[in-house]
DNA sequence: ACTATATACGACTATTTTAATCGTATATAA
DNA sequence: TTATATACGATTAAAATAGTCGTATATAGT
C-alpha cells in the first residue's frame, strides 16, 4: 500500500533522462527503454500520454522523439501524479462519494485531514526536484 | 496509487469504536461488523492481528470481544501501517534491494527523499489522533 | 516515390495485489 | 452441555496494475 505505480516511475525516469540530454535534441522511447531496461511499449504509451498532457513535446519520423516542453518547475508532483494516474488520496471516498459505509463511518473527518496533509506535501514539492 | 488498504481501514474504525466504547467494556467482531458494515470474517483475521501485534487484547467466550490494550497515543501511524501492512514506502526498491534497473535507475535519490518526507509525515501523527 | 524509423492508439492478456470466504479448532460464561 | 466468542490456515474472487499486440500515421533521408 501507499506505493507509487511503475507508470509514475517509468515517467519521472523518462523525464529525468530528456532532462539531462542536451537542450535541442530528442530522446526516442527505443532509447529510454534500453538504457533503463523499460519495456518499449510500455513507456511508448505513457510518453504518448505525458505528450497529450504537453510535458513533453513529440517529435515524429526518423530521428524523432520526445523532449521536454513544460516549465518543471512549475509542476508539483501533485499535478504530475493527478495527470497520470486520477485523483490523488489516501481512500477513494476523498473524491468518490458513492461509499455506502459513508454514514456510519468513523474515521471520515480524520482521515481527511491525513489526506490532505499528504496532498499537501506532494504539491510543495515540483517535478524539477526529481530530475533535476 | 498511494491508496490505504481496506485492511488499514477496517483496523482503523474498530480501533476508534473500542476507543469510545466505555473503559472496561468490550467491543465484539459480530458488533462492529454490523455497525460498520464490515464483512465479518475478514474484520475476525485483522482484529486477531491486532491482538498478536498487542495493539488490543482479546477475551474468549460468550460476552467476550476485544479492548485497546496498547497507548494509542505513543504509537505512529507509520509504525502501526507497518505492523498491518509491512514496509512502507513509495517504492519496493526503499526496502528490496533486488531491483535489476537499481544501477540504471536515474531517480532513486530524489525519490528517496520524498520516501522520507512521507515516512516522516506518518511518524508524526499518532494513532490516537484518528481514534480519539 | 520509396523505405526505414519514429510516434499514436485502441484492444487485449497476464500478473500481482487486495479483498473476501470457508472450514475447523479452541476457549469460556452461563 | 451448549451457545457464543476468538484463532487461524486454506482457498477463491475481484480489482488494480503491468505488459503485449496489431495497425495506423507521420516524416526524414535517399
Amino acid at each position: 500500500m501507499l506505493k507509487i505505480t511503475r507508470k509514475v516511475e517509468y515517467a519521472l525516469i523518462a523525464l529525468r533522462h530528456m532532462q539531462q540530454a542536451s537542450e535541442h535534441s530528442v530522446s526516442s522511447t527505443t532509447e529510454i527503454a534500453t538504457q533503463y531496461g523499460i519495456p518499449q511499449h510500455l513507456l511508448a504509451k505513457i510518453l504518448q500520454q505525458m505528450a497529450r498532457d504537453n510535458l513533453i513535446q513529440a517529435l515524429k519520423g526518423p530521428a524523432g522523439g520526445y523532449k521536454i516542453k513544460a516549465d518543471l518547475d512549475k509542476i508539483s508532483l501533485k499535478d504530475f501524479f493527478e495527470k497520470l494516474e486520477g485523483p490523488l488520496g489516501l481512500m477513494d471516498c476523498y473524491f468518490n462519494t458513492d461509499c455506502l459505509q459513508m454514514k456510519s463511518c468513523n474515521i471520515l473527518t480524520p482521515l481527511q485531514r491525513i489526506n490532505q496533509n499528504m496532498r499537501d506535501m506532494f504539491s510543495k514539492t515540483t517535478l524539477m526536484e526529481i530530475t533535476q
